[in-house]
DNA sequence: CAGTGGTCTAGACCACACC
DNA sequence: GTGTGGTCTAGACCACTGT
């Protein structure tokens, strides 16, 4: 994918300097020299600027200066990047030699109710799959999951696809990539239905999750509401104010 | 406290209206609309929608128009988190106008547990203060929030200081920036003191939150484990699998 | 073809860090 | 006082969407 944004070029090349040590003091010189070095408004400079500091690779300090993370520096080599996607299940643990396996509970299509309609952008009569499974992990059920799907994204889909990972079919059969989503997450008393399932006693909670998943396009691609195990799922990640 | 840049303000305006159910449809006036009606710039609208972007509040979809985020907007609870850096509650929540305060439970300096040892990269005699206080938002009981910092990090804190902002205190007296840290979040029954001070019955659930926070150099700088009440804390994020 | 968000420019003033 | 990043303005052109 060639011909990328300037900001994006001027980024990547501002990343080969630093990787170059072509800034051994750890200071870059400021916004406007740099402007002028690489050719660009100071605002293109900065949304540059800005891209490196949220990779964690440049720090700004306001009225000082811009200055290279020598902790990213030092561990450029094994640095991975941990750009995490959608919250899905089989991908995640299937990779930790986890089997995932899935009860479905319901499998029909529907008109959504509202609020997944807007969620997913639909008008009122543009129907969506909905169904809900038990997933299970090692034959240990973890979550209760319930997804709503427009089937013009997804003409294909039946029963046995719905057992298997719905991503992996996206991505392999229809060439749809997922790449963003949207996620809340709470916690809730168990219903009837949960303790059931997942063998919950009425004391213990499930952790909601609830998420809109986009294609890379921005088209909404799924409206998904998870009621998980409360010891089966945490939520991790990490986070950086960048002012 | 004081006066929010401009963007800013004109995110949590923009916040107010979506609120309010401005947009019925869930489509947003176009930028250049939007921007003369909050009378400010593009450039400065646009940065402002990129905040509540950011947030989960907005979706932006190219060549088409911004759009609400339902999922966000029908989660929302006045004590919604956003992922805007580490999860200061005084911070966040005095933007808005609401006033915390704190109620301490425990307050001395100890040995922390192993976990927490680790966590801060603790050696096996390094002290930590450690402390808990009821968190009010509002006079409202929100949380239970546990924290360890070691001792040679803060040598000045004391119970004055932990009845306010932490951060304030260690960013406005001590020079320390707080810009990273890691979160887990994960749901647990309430226990009896959850109950008492946070106004639960024994079937009601807390959101649990541990985070460590890391200075802009990389050391870390306190363990905080917060338990809130389930229906006052929601944690919204956006994410992207790629770039 | 008109509408929309994405990008980019070339300026400006500000508050505070550092000298 | 000077240098710095932070913010803000008022334009411009682009590529694609949706009608």
């Amino acid at each position: 994918m060639d011909s990328l944004n300037l900001y994006n070029q001027i980024a990547n090349q501002l990343k080969q300097n630093i990787l170059e040590d072509l800034y051994p003091t750890g200071k870059l010189p400021n916004e406007r020299i740099l402007s002028e070095e690489f050719n660009v408004s100071r605002s293109t400079m900065k949304k540059a600027i800005d891209s490196l500091v949220e990779d964690g690779l440049l720090l700004r300090k306001a009225r000082s200066g811009t200055f290279v993370n020598l902790l990213f520096k030092k561990n450029y080599t094994d640095y991975s990047h941990q750009k995490r996607g959608p919250i899905g299940l089989t991908k995640s643990f299937s990779e930790q030699g986890k089997k995932i396996t899935s009860r479905i509970l319901v499998f029909e299509v529907v008109l959504p109710p509202e609020e997944v309609r807007k969620g997913l952008l639909l008008s009122s009569d543009d129907f969506t799959y909905h169904f809900k499974r038990v997933r299970y992990i090692d034959q240990v059920a973890v979550s209760i999951e319930t997804n709503y799907i427009p089937i013009q994204l997804f003409p294909k889909l039946n029963k046995e696809i719905a057992k298997d990972s719905i991503y992996d079919y996206a991505i392999k059969e229809m060439n749809i990539l997922l790449t963003n989503s949207y996620v809340s997450i709470f916690s809730l008393p168990s219903n009837e239905e949960d303790q059931k399932e997942l063998n919950l006693t009425p004391y213990e909670p499930v952790t909601v999750s609830e998420e809109i998943v986009f294609t890379e396009t921005g088209i909404p691609f799924e409206y998904t509401i998870v009621r998980n195990h409360y010891q089966k799922f945490t939520y991790n990640t990490s986070v950086s104010a960048n002012k």
